[in-house]
DNA sequence: GCATGATCATGC
DNA sequence: GCATGATCATGC
């Protein structure tokens, strides 16, 4: 096709190290830069390599099979890497996809081996600046690979059923079907339904890509693994090889699993300290490999004997001044933890003598329509902030006008800090009380009701 | 009894 | 010192 000079694994690599510390400005030969979203990757292919972008079927190195995937990432405060956003790959064709194996389908076709170039995003440096500062070619490691495989099962079969209009990010681990359109309702057909799906493309969880730059690009950290043995990921989901070895604790009191193990704590996270023990693990569970690239979160529920939740789900607090700039729904930082993400829901379940038995795990993701109800709560949200909140100090505390669980069926705001004089700054000065989203009570006893 | 504001315990 | 996960407490 386009015929580059790159057409061996090894040309491809040593070009795309040799762009290594250069500042882009110096690469963009087309006034690319400024662009707007993809504007790197658009620099590196024209001008460093020498073709035209494309968005077809054939890899962009199509004679070595490579892809090519420029990846930011962000400092943390303590200089730890983590990805700056998911990794776009193609777009899913539901009208063809659903035809094919994975070994046949469109991103294995495209995305099997790929070109890896990252540089650090920085807020406070423009574009120009900037440098790609490693190159590497990256093949899926075997444990991940079939990982992927059934991740890629799960969107396709939903396919399959008809329902590609159900289809979300979090329903899988690391391999996702993000969203992609020129604005958030281009809609594609889907062969076994009349019903319009949202144009989607497969995509690597920003947890994976995290994990993938700490591990293969910058160094090789070891994250302790849960399943050891890759084969039993042949047979079974890694959700179902997990409940398989939790399953034999169900019915078992709170007081008899922390005597079991020895545990003696107060700590508020003693279901993780537990669910470590239960799997065996040396590391907690969150630090491992399987929780690590798949961004797995794992929540503690627990039922009244009356059957009700009485705690709502409480999400990271948000910082209103960040909150009020934010413009789109699909690039704020409410979407973006909770579409992708998977939850492990640890269920306690009260016995009539007030004892909490451990009744059983489950996986959830929130569904698209609910996803949905988030919105609403988020523009609400933005809006009164943006706005100004209304404080008003009563015998109950200090009240404001952000969205209330009376409001919205799924989720609402409240207060997430240490006391209150824990605060943060409201766009107009003010200070406030740090808050967060939360998830209705009755919303979540809906949803492990269902399964 | 619930909704909503307030707070606890720990780890990094 | 703060984020996180989780739960408390009381006015209505």
């Amino acid at each position: 096709m386009k015929g580059t000079p790159y057409t061996t694994e090894k040309a491809i690599l040593e070009r795309a190290q040799e762009v290594i510390g250069i500042p882009l400005k110096c690469v963009d030969k087309k006034g690319r830069l400024e662009t707007g979203k993809g504007a790197i990757g658009t620099v590196i292919e024209e001008s460093w390599f020498g073709y035209a972008p494309n968005s077809e079927t054939e890899p962009d190195f199509p004679e070595a099979g490579v892809e090519l995937k420029v990846t930011p990432y962000i400092r943390n405060r303590d200089d730890k890497i983590r990805a700056k956003e998911r990794l776009v790959c193609n777009i899913i064709n539901y009208m063809e996809e659903y035809t094919k194996t994975f070994e046949t389908s469109a991103f294995w076709h495209k995305c099997k081996k790929m070109l890896l170039m990252s540089y650090e995003h920085r807020y406070d440096i423009p574009k120009g600046d900037l440098t790609i500062d490693r190159a590497i070619l990256f093949k899926f490691p075997d444990e991940d690979l079939v990982i992927i495989e059934r991740d890629w099962k799960a969107i396709i079969d939903k396919v399959r059923a008809g329902k590609a209009h159900e289809i979300s990010e979090g329903d899988t681990m690391y391999l996702a079907a993000c969203t992609k359109g020129a604005d958030a309702s281009s809609m594609r057909k889907q062969p076994c339904s009349d019903i319009l799906a949202k144009q989607r493309a497969y995509s690597l969880k920003a947890a994976y890509m995290t994990q993938i730059l700490n591990k293969y690009i910058f160094g090789d950290v070891q994250n302790e693994r849960i399943i050891k043995d890759v084969r039993q990921l042949q047979r079974y989901s890694f959700e179902e090889l997990l409940i398989q070895r939790l399953a034999p604790f169900y019915g078992k009191t709170l007081t008899e699993l922390l005597a079991m193990y020895g545990i003696r704590t107060s700590a508020k996270n003693v279901t993780e300290i537990i669910l470590t023990k239960m799997l065996g693990l040396n590391e907690k569970m969150t630090k491992s490999e399987e929780f690590q690239k798949a961004g797995i979160i794992p929540k503690t529920i627990r039922v009244n004997r009356n059957g009700k939740i009485k705690e709502s789900m409480s999400f990271p607090k948000f910082d209103f001044i960040e909150l009020s700039k934010e413009e789109e729904w699909e690039e704020s930082g409410l979407y973006n933890y909770l579409a992708p993400t998977r939850f492990m829901f640890v269920i306690f379940k009260e016995r009539s003598d007030g004892a909490f038995v451990f009744d059983r795990v489950l996986f959830w993701n929130i569904p698209n329509e609910d996803l949905e109800e988030v919105k609403k709560v988020w523009e609400r949200t933005r809006e009164t902030i943006k706005r100004g909140v209304k404080l008003t100090v009563t015998a109950r505390g200090v009240e404001n006008d952000l969205p209330k669980k009376k409001d919205n069926p799924v989720a609402h705001v409240r207060p997430h800090a240490r006391d209150t004089s824990d605060t943060a700054p409201l766009p107009d000065g003010r200070m406030m009380a740090k808050q967060c989203f939360w998830l209705n009570n009755t919303y979540i006893e809906k949803q492990i009701k269902k399964k």
